[in-house]
RNA sequence: GGCACAGUAGCUCAGCGGUAGAGCUAGCGGUUCAUACCCGCUCGGUCGCGUGUUCAAAUCACGCCUGUGCCA
């Protein structure tokens, strides 16, 4: 990943025609973790999120609900702003494209590519899906004829006839462009995987693409006929800059690039990868703006091995796990028990149980358990003693910070906590092997002070190895083991070397971290 | 139809040429500091199927089957 002053990524900005669902809440969870992550590593990050609030099908579903579009995207906006608190999500700018500002810097973009030729005027004729807000081209592949009368495949609702002037932008100009742009850059699109489908589609031939729609009210003018406005993607994708703007800023293309350009990591779905790899880039090649450091499409979830849908009634909704399970655990959950990137599946017996085993039985109960024995075998106080480099605990957490630390840059979470884990078990186990309850009835209080501080010390340095996991849970960790709340916000990633806990503190142990789910 | 990805213990996955691994689950035992927890042991797989290459293949090649994705 390239890095700039700092480190700036975004999540998609999400349609607002429905409230958020785990398919938005999936790629923010991850992005906040990353954004977390680079935190913690010293680095300023600009995380961005926020919803796409212009076209046709916003326009015509605040008409059904009797609001002005700009009621509904306040109301659907507010939602995402609200389950991403629910989520512990700590993003630095929500955009909304309907922003003011937006319109300025889209202006001054559109008059970028224009200027260099890449649009044109060209005429549009088709039938038209306005839940996809495309055209649909390919009978059978792209919709299906009932009563001689064309249908979306995915919507299947009535297709209109359109036959309209578009400002068209040429995408086919810069097939070439990209095609060597992913031979230079290798790690422009991961998975690798999805990389590979990507420059197939390109190597397949690229198409100019319609960026203007006659007759929808609800967008910003195209700046050179204001009788036409600015189609979905190309408006939504310069969110992406807009969001870069200080408050304070003149809404120009120079402030919005002057400090975070160019991001350094979108992450997006594999439903919108196509957008996000092929006509972004082209887009910003045309303008003559270097492009993103990476772009990441992560995988899709099913329920119960199903797909999820309406229909079949399994939809997963994030703010009913939240409630019931606590941010923490649907934040574990995603994001270590999932692999970021592949599909996978969500089972909530299995959800319970990995909950259980790993924050329950693990790392809860090794801070239980061994807070316990520092209140009744050293009067609740941190031991003040050393512990040997060669001590087998301590060689374990030794390291650790570096290794887990290429598992986050590469976007690993699942590995990277599952590092973490792994010490925390090995605590167990070393309390198992010492048996400290034996040897404080022996009177080998130096032992038993030994063996208490490393486990402590490891919990603690599994702790900040999983903060951008569990933030919630983590804190709790500092807390109990009496560190000060600023003594939290100002950790970063060294403190997950060996030897951050000062002997001498005094514990402050609560209820168990994380009670087992029954 | 073309191009990918995946198919390994009940579950989630690692291994990618040298006598099958981890975590979880289940069963048994131990322990008592602890959230009926932890620790140990055990159960459990002809590594999708077939053919080939090799002294040796889950691992390489070819073909097939199944699932998923991208494209047509």
């Amino acid at each position: 990943m390239q890095m700039t002053q700092g480190f700036a990524l975004t999540t998609p900005l999400f349609y607002v025609n429905a409230l958020p669902h785990i398919g938005s809440a999936y790629p923010t969870l991850a992005a906040d973790a990353v954004a977390r992550y680079h935190r913690l590593r010293g680095r300023s990050v600009r995380f961005v999120t926020g919803t796409d609030e212009y076209g046709l099908k916003i326009e015509r579903q605040a008409a059904e609900r009797n609001l002005t579009p700009r009621e509904h995207c306040n109301e659907i906006a507010a939602g995402f702003e609200k389950l991403w608190q629910a989520l512990s999500i700590d993003y630095d700018r929500f955009i909304r494209t309907t922003d003011p500002r937006h319109a300025a810097i889209v202006r001054e973009f559109f008059e970028r590519c224009w200027q260099t030729g890449d649009i044109y005027k060209g005429r549009y004729t088709g039938l038209y899906c306005v839940d996809c807000e495309e055209f649909k081209k390919k009978p059978d592949e792209d919709y299906f004829v009932e009563n001689g009368e064309p249908r979306c495949k995915i919507h299947l609702k009535p297709l209109r006839e359109q036959d309209e002037e578009n400002y068209i932008f040429a995408l086919s100009r810069y097939q070439q462009k990209l095609e060597q742009y992913f031979d230079e850059h290798p790690e422009f699109v991961q998975p690798d995987f999805r990389a590979h489908e990507v420059r197939n589609f390109i190597a397949g031939g690229l198409e100019d693409f319609s960026i203007s729609r006659a007759n929808v009210s609800w967008g910003l003018p195209i700046p050179v006929d204001p009788s036409q406005t600015i189609y979905v993607w190309f408006n939504a994708l310069l969110g992406y800059v807009t969001a870069l703007l200080e408050p304070d800023d003149e809404p120009t293309l120079e402030n919005a690039l002057a400090r975070w350009w160019p991001i350094d990591l979108h992450i997006v779905g594999k439903d919108i990868l196509r957008f996000h790899a092929v006509y972004w880039p082209a887009m910003l090649m045309s303008a003559g703006l270097p492009l993103p450091g990476m772009i990441f499409g992560h995988g899709f979830l099913t329920r119960d091995g199903r797909k999820m849908g309406k229909a079949l009634g399994n939809v997963i909704d994030p703010g009913t796990l939240v409630e019931q399970y606590g941010s923490d655990a649907v934040r574990y959950y995603f994001l270590k028990a999932i692999e970021f990137g592949r599909d996978n599946d969500f089972n909530e017996t299995r959800f319970r149980e990995i909950l259980n085993a790993d924050l329950a039985n693990d790392l809860g109960n090794l801070l239980n358990r061994t807070g316990n024995m520092v209140v009744k075998y050293c009067g609740g106080v941190v031991p003040s003693v050393a512990i040997d480099p060669t001590d087998t605990l301590r060689d374990k957490a030794t390291g650790l910070a570096q290794v887990c630390a290429e598992h986050w840059e590469a976007l690993r979470f699942s590995e990277a906590s599952e590092l973490a884990l792994a010490l925390v078990r090995a605590g167990n186990r070393y309390l198992d092997a010492r048996a400290p309850w034996s040897l404080y009835k022996k009177g080998e209080q130096a032992q038993v002070e030994q063996v208490l501080y490393a486990v402590l010390e490891s919990v603690r340095i599994a702790a900040v190895l999983l903060s951008p996991l569990i933030p919630g849970l983590a804190a709790e960790i500092y807390r109990q083991l009496g560190f000060s709340i600023q003594a939290w916000e100002d950790r970063s990633w060294d403190d997950a070397l060996w030897g951050g806990l000062p002997g001498g503190q005094p514990l402050c142990l609560g209820s168990p971290l994380f009670p087992r789910l029954e």
